[in-house]
RNA sequence: GUCGGGGUGGCGAAAUGGUAUACGCGCAAGCUUGAGGGGCUUGUGGUCGCAAGACUGUGGAGGUUCAAGUCCUCUCCCCGACACCA
């Protein structure tokens, strides 16, 4: 009798015993890296603890890096696979803050349900290197890398405008600001105000975050994100001179080319050039613009606003005069904050040109014979004179005397040189990237480890105003500690011995009423001496982002062995940085990386700048952190919607695993759909991967109560065991041959799909394979009613023969290639019915040796490309063309169809024959 | 608007240019009566037909090829990201 399918009994056990036996624990990686292994770091994107416990998005999304993980160990890798906790942050601070408590006595908590859901799913974590961003151990180091950064120049202090709610009074971050412009609590509208931030050059590195993508097994779609994200331009800035004024304006265009059809110039309200007008119409557009928020003047989108300064600007190449006008949808942050308007071959331009009546000139005809050119007033305003040649970036110049004639491209070029030379322009390059804001005035983060000192500040810039007189300091991209300190007079980051800053634990830190930091009014936090003079100074009380932890976590994991090094130093410094990641056994970087999409440009850009940075320093010898990126898609809910405690549709994975064990959900959630595809949560379909799940379970609890028949068939030879033998058919007589071949085309399958991320066809091939098993056992039994296949199979002693079409060997394989998905199941059986003394999951991951053999295929026969029979071919035969086509032609259906003799005929070994009649 | 990803049964989905719909769900019939989302067997794209079988079929229209879900051109629709970026 077939012990019943009960994973809620054995689930547990095993848990208990993987961590006594330390079955994922990898112990001090330089010892096993050194053993000459492959590494693979496989890692899933570490989660922010939430008291709602594990989603079962996260079940899907580490479930598959387990899969990966798992398959790599027993493929004989050094595998990384950690975890841990991203626990700062805005999110957990409003929990904390909703529920009156401290964040700090919160997380714990909910980090031991996580992990306790963690492990009753059965993933491979080395819970050894387990750590939480919030722990001063933790921290202290971020806060050293904060000092790194400072130190090369990386980072600066200016002021910059934040989110502040004014019904609040207090400053909040973009997440809390919804897309209306509104504060998410009170509604209230959010004003930009200019507070004091620490700001991170991330910019230096546009090129270099660009151009390294090139390398990288991203998703393509991910890449092109980031390449928009920095959103590298190339184009040129024109200077054009104001008539009757002394005044330049640049204007950055990448048409220079359309020159010639500039009839105006745009700049933005907040423009430079616009304090020096004085004029009553300018002040008042400026001001509109400036009460509405950048959100409302989007939603008014189509309609064009501006304002005439009653200047004029000469455009060199033709001594035209272009009126300067001022309108909001010029944005001051990008480029120089003007624009020159050519209306025929620009969208806005044409709106605006048309809004206000000035002339529109084309410059450009498409390739397509499009040679219409507008020289008729009455035409101007028409839709048609907006041109899609240009915008479609192909065509012809006309009406601009010297480029007449040439392709965009060329002109584009030439007029680029035309500009240089004259001394009338410049080539530049721009980004869409900005420097990196790393100031939040909020409690739950690290605190940046700086120290601000009026006095120093004072003799600092006494002493830089004697040093400019005789020097200048420049501003370059390498400037030094000492140019650094002078454009921040006052300002010192921490002594190392003195990290780590502590955040302080205190019952109030809800965000004050000025929008600094809740950390400025606790005195014993600000209050400190002056690292240069030992006098009074102030610490800064900003903290860090919650990005900041997330930036380097993956090399903590790495470099930090905790109990495995005893004497490994944990201080912060160059030196103990360095030895461990000497320590780390080169598993760095991370070679399989899963999360979802939503990172695509933040975590992943801000991780990639560190690391460049890092390696700058020589504190890495590596540029990119992640060098195989997948997407997992998400789950919805079953009514398609979001999962949603509101909408009541929450699926609870600690429910589904009490009713149908861990193994079950896992496989459901590998199989439900690709993996990287968002997907509606099915309890019908998890029933299926039940099903599955047991009918394993029920065919080896066969084997169970039967001792092996014949010894030979037994226990493979342990050193087979041990490197994994061959499979390979004919060893047992009694075996079904084709049961054997399906199996290793099974493991094949499978061996190939895991590292191509194709979990849910692995699966499917798994449950053929189980298909063809069962039936060959109802086959071989010569079961004539089907209906009593269930009476038989409670009889031990016919169940005997049945084991006899899958030797015990082959058996154990399906159970190791499934292991990776399966994990509670197979350890049951591989341990308790096959006695093995050793985890399943350290095995020997089974191969196949040489081709398969097959003896018979299935040929399909086609008679003008429509299939008509199938005939069976020995394999040895298939590269006979004659004796196959001859078979071919004895089929009563291919006779049919072959009147004629055939014209042609199409053979493809072992693929099909195509008979081409008239 | 721009970029990216997709359109295949009732549903989730498979298919190095070579038997379209594997695998799972659902459904139907039969069996098992331990029928409170239990098990087993068989069937299941559409149309016509008692059947053998025939025709048709991967959003639409063309094309390349002996052969197209797959490659090329055009087009329609859906989802996601960014968006007045000059």
């Amino acid at each position: 009798m077939s012990d019943r399918y009960q994973p809620q009994e054995f689930e547990k056990k095993w848990i208990q015993i993987w961590d006594k036996e330390k079955v994922y624990s990898m112990g001090p990686a330089s010892a096993k890296a050194s053993a000459g292994k492959e590494k693979s770091y496989v890692l899933a994107m570490f989660p922010y603890p939430s008291g709602a416990g594990l989603h079962v998005g996260h079940v899907r999304n580490y479930t598959g890096t387990d899969v990966v993980a798992r398959y790599f160990r027993m493929n004989g890798h050094s595998v990384l696979h950690p975890m841990g906790w991203d626990a700062f942050g805005l999110p957990a601070e409003n929990a904390a803050v909703k529920a009156k408590k401290n964040p700090m006595d919160m997380v714990p908590e909910h980090i031991a349900t996580f992990k306790k859901q963690m492990k009753s799913l059965g993933f491979s974590y080395d819970w050894d290197r387990e750590f939480t961003t919030t722990d001063p151990n933790y921290y202290k180091w971020t806060q050293w890398l904060f000092i790194q950064f400072y130190k090369m120049g990386l980072l600066y202090k200016k002021n910059a405008p934040i989110n502040y709610c004014p019904k609040c009074k207090t400053g909040l971050a973009e997440e809390e600001v919804l897309v209306d412009g509104t504060h998410e609590r009170c509604g209230n509208k959010i004003e930009k105000r200019d507070l004091p931030q620490w700001v991170f050059k991330i910019t230096k590195y546009a090129d270099r975050l660009l151009s390294d993508l090139e390398g990288l097994d991203w998703p393509k779609g991910i890449l092109e994100m980031q390449r928009n994200w920095i959103g590298k331009k190339e184009g040129i800035n024109i200077n054009y001179k104001i008539k009757g004024s002394d005044e330049v304006i640049t204007c950055f265009t990448t048409r220079p080319d359309t020159n010639f059809g500039a009839t105006f110039i745009v700049i933005a309200p907040e423009h430079e050039f616009v304090k020096k007008i004085k004029n009553e119409d300018v002040k008042k557009y400026v001001e509109e613009t400036a009460s509405r928020s950048e959100q409302e003047r989007l939603n008014e989108n189509k309609k064009k606003t501006g304002v005439f300064t009653g200047f004029y600007a000469v455009n060199n190449l033709n001594g035209k005069l272009l009126p300067i006008w001022i309108s909001d949808f010029v944005l001051s942050g990008f480029g120089t904050g003007a624009v020159v308007g050519v209306p025929g071959h620009d969208l806005r331009d044409f709106e605006f040109a048309k809004e206000f009546k000035i002339d529109i000139i084309r410059v450009v005809v498409g390739k397509d014979g499009d040679r219409s050119e507008i020289t008729k007033r009455e035409q101007v305003y028409e839709e048609s004179a907006f041109a899609k040649a240009s915008a479609d970036k192909e065509g012809t110049m006309i009406n601009s005397e010297f480029l007449d004639g040439l392709d965009i491209h060329v002109a584009t070029k030439k007029i680029m040189d035309y500009f240089e030379e004259k001394g009338w322009g410049k080539r530049v390059t721009t980004y869409h990237l900005r420097d990196w804001i790393f100031s939040r005035q909020r409690y739950w983060g690290e605190p940046i480890p700086m120290v601000y000192c009026e006095t120093c500040a004072k003799n600092q810039k006494s002493k830089i105003k004697s040093q400019n007189l005789n020097s200048k300091v420049k501003s370059n991209n390498n400037e030094t500690i000492e140019q650094l300190n002078n454009q921040m007079p006052g300002w010192f980051s921490l002594p190392e011995d003195q990290l780590p800053l502590k955040l302080p634990y205190v019952k109030s830190y809800e965000p004050t009423e000025t929008g600094e930091s809740p950390l400025s009014v606790i005195p014993e936090f600000v209050n400190t001496k002056c690292p240069k003079c030992g006098g009074k100074a102030k610490r800064e009380t900003d903290t860090m982002p919650n990005w900041a932890g997330s930036c380097w976590y993956f090399i903590r994991f790495a470099q930090y062995q905790r109990s495995k090094i005893k004497d490994q130093k944990d201080e912060p410094s160059t030196e103990n940085w360095k030895m461990q990641i000497e320590n780390s056994g080169n598993l760095l970087p991370v070679d399989w990386y899963l999360g979802g999409a939503e990172h695509a440009v933040l975590h992943l850009l801000y991780s990639r700048f560190w690391v460049k940075a890092l390696y700058d320093l020589k504190l890495l010898d590596f540029k990119e952190p992640f060098l195989r990126l997948r997407n997992q898609g998400m789950i919805l809910a079953e009514d398609h919607r979001k999962m949603s405690k509101s909408f009541g549709n929450v699926i609870n994975p600690d429910d589904v695993i009490s009713e149908f064990g861990a193994d079950a959900l896992r496989i459901y959630e590998m199989f439900m759909a690709p993996f990287n595809q968002e997907i509606s949560w099915a309890t019908k379909s998890l029933q299926g991967s039940y099903r599955f799940v047991k009918r394993v379970w029920d065919l080896y609890q066969n084997y169970s109560v039967i001792p092996a028949p014949d010894q030979s068939r037994g226990q493979a030879p342990a050193e087979i065991q041990k490197h994994g033998s061959p499979i390979k058919v004919g060893d047992d007589k009694a075996e079904d041959k084709q049961l054997v071949i399906k199996l290793q085309k099974t493991i094949q399958k499978v061996t190939s799909d895991i590292p191509e991320v194709k979990f849910n066809t692995s699966i499917a091939s798994m449950m053929e394979f189980l298909n063809k098993w069962e039936s060959s056992i109802n086959q071989k039994s010569n079961i004539k009613d089907q209906n009593d296949i269930s009476k038989i199979k409670n009889n031990n002693e016919t169940m005997k023969q049945f084991n006899n079409v899958l030797s015990v060997e082959h058996a154990k394989m399906f159970l190791q290639i499934l292991a990776p998905f399966a994990p509670f199941m197979t350890e049951e059986i591989w341990r308790n019915v096959f006695g093995e003394k050793e985890s399943i999951h350290l095995s020997v991951w089974p191969t196949v040796s040489g081709e398969i053999i097959e003896e018979e295929i299935i040929l399909p026969v086609q008679i003008n490309g429509k299939l008509r029979d199938t005939i069976k071919v020995q394999r040895s035969n298939i590269k006979d063309q004659k004796s196959i086509e001859k078979l071919a032609l004895n089929s009563e259906k291919v006779k049919k169809y072959i009147t004629s003799e055939p014209i042609k005929i199409i053979y493809v070994p072992g693929k099909i024959l195509n008979f081409i009649v008239r």
